[in-house]
DNA sequence: AACCGCTTGTGAACGCCTGAACAAAGTCGC
DNA sequence: GCGACTTTGTTCAGGCGTTCACAAGCGGTT
């Protein structure tokens, strides 16, 4: 047996290879056994060459003339992506983006759960939001110790982000999601990602404009799932 | 004087130059009349030199030796992200989500609003949210004909997205950002943004468990506020 | 048992983006 | 008016990521 070489993966792929492992939970329900890196890589929007790529970080998973098995791929993908244990995380501004977050039920199949929310509004906390009481943003450490959670998403304003921020760290928690618009400081060994909706209206609103303008193109980049499949 | 010379601006210049603008916009509450690049790049959170190359790409923006001028820096960036004109957008799925993002203020003032919201729960429809009511999809051709907007937002449950996606193309919107997890398929000419905040909690597990594991870090990629500051 | 077609896995080239170092240029002080 | 300091703009090299193209391997067939 080959021993499992955990090399080097590239966070581009990472990303990848967590839409692939959702493409593949949507295709087990079809009965199939199998499927081949043209058609993932078709429902996921990438290049089959790239897909094949991605996956062989992982060492080898598929059988050549075959393709990959369903079940097997999607066994090694959710163990490189973290297992299957549930992971705690705490939700700290509960209002209209958190309270989306907090009631969508689409992360806990992938293993997330928010298991504490929080907020300084007196008006929210004490209220349940998907099953989870909002308890007061002093009770921060608290929640995190107990829960031991390990990621920390920050809806709050962006007055009070880095602050929040800080205290996540602190408590212990070392990977965070940030929807606030501003950028996050935080000690080496911490890992911050940000979704920042209104750069993504403005990149749209810039090549709209680009596109009515002048042939020069933008370079285009591979994030995202821009045009061109027919 | 020197013509304006629209360079090929990469596109994740394009990001960065949306985050320098809303600093900026924050900084000029200061009374402050002109910024230096370090100072510029460690508000947004990215490299001083990284920050010039992307303000080069406009041309000559700053005075050498004092640095850019706040006011002048940023009338040159709102021209190069489309200019200050209202851009109107469509909003599809009024769920809990999409309520959160029409509800949001921080969108007008980048220009952006929320001129068409459409759903097709029956209950959902004709409530309203933001000022604007809600209408029954079936109007979504006539709603993008009479508001002329170019953006749409996908906020429907994967299922449809994609159907709802070839409607929005075919009324003439062509710029797209899809809140579901599914990769779009568009005609070329049609920019889509994905946003996958299942995809980010994904990643951010698998830092942490290689975290813990084994020292072969991932390759850090450039996307992102990733951690290192001191 | 050998052949054939299909698919994976990988090696290499290309292009883009990033980070650092350097020269140009303008301002402030004397 | 001149010098020195500050800060920009640019050039250079390096690293990643993506893409193409091909060899290796497996299953099915004859
Ligand atoms: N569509 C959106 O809602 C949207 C879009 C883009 C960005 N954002 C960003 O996401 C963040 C949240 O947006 P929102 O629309 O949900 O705002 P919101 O005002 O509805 O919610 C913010 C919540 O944070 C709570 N809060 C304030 N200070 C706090 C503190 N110190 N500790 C804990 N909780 C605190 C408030 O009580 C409130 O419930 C903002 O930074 C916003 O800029 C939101
Ligand atoms: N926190 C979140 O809410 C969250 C997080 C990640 C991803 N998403 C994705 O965003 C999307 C919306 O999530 P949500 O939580 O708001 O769901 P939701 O169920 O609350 O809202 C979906 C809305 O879309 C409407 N809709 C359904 N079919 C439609 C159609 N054909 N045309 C127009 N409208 C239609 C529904 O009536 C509903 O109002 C989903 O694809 C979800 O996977 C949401």
């Amino acid at each position: 047996m080959s021993q499992s070489r955990p090399r080097i993966v590239p966070e581009a792929t990472v990303a990848r290879l967590a839409v692939y492992l959702r493409v593949l939970a949507g295709l087990a329900d079809g009965g199939r056994s199998h499927v081949s890196s043209g058609e993932l890589a078709s429902a996921a929007g990438v290049n089959p060459a790239g897909l094949r790529k991605d996956l062989s970080y992982l060492g080898p998973c598929g059988v050549r003339g075959v393709g990959y098995s369903i079940s097997g791929l999607r066994e090694r993908l959710t163990e490189a992506l973290g297992g299957e244990r549930s992971r705690p995380c705490v939700l700290v501004g509960i209002g209209r983006l958190g309270s989306a977050l907090a009631d969508y039920t689409g992360f806990a199949s992938r293993g997330f759960q928010f298991v504490g929310l929080l907020d300084s509004d007196p008006r929210t906390v004490g209220t349940e939001v998907g099953g989870v009481p909002v308890r007061p943003v002093e009770e921060l450490e608290a929640v995190v110790a107990d829960t031991q959670a390990s990621i920390g998403v920050i809806t709050t304003p962006a007055e009070v982000a880095q602050s929040v921020c800080d205290r996540l760290v602190t408590a212990g928690v070392r990977s965070i999601l940030n929807f606030a618009p501003v950028a996050l400081t935080v000690p080496a060994g911490v890992d911050v990602r940000k979704v920042d909706l209104s750069v993504e209206l403005q990149v749209l609103a810039f090549l709209d404009q680009q596109r009515d303008g002048s042939p020069p193109v933008v370079a285009s980049m591979r994030t995202g799932v821009s045009g061109g499949a027919r």
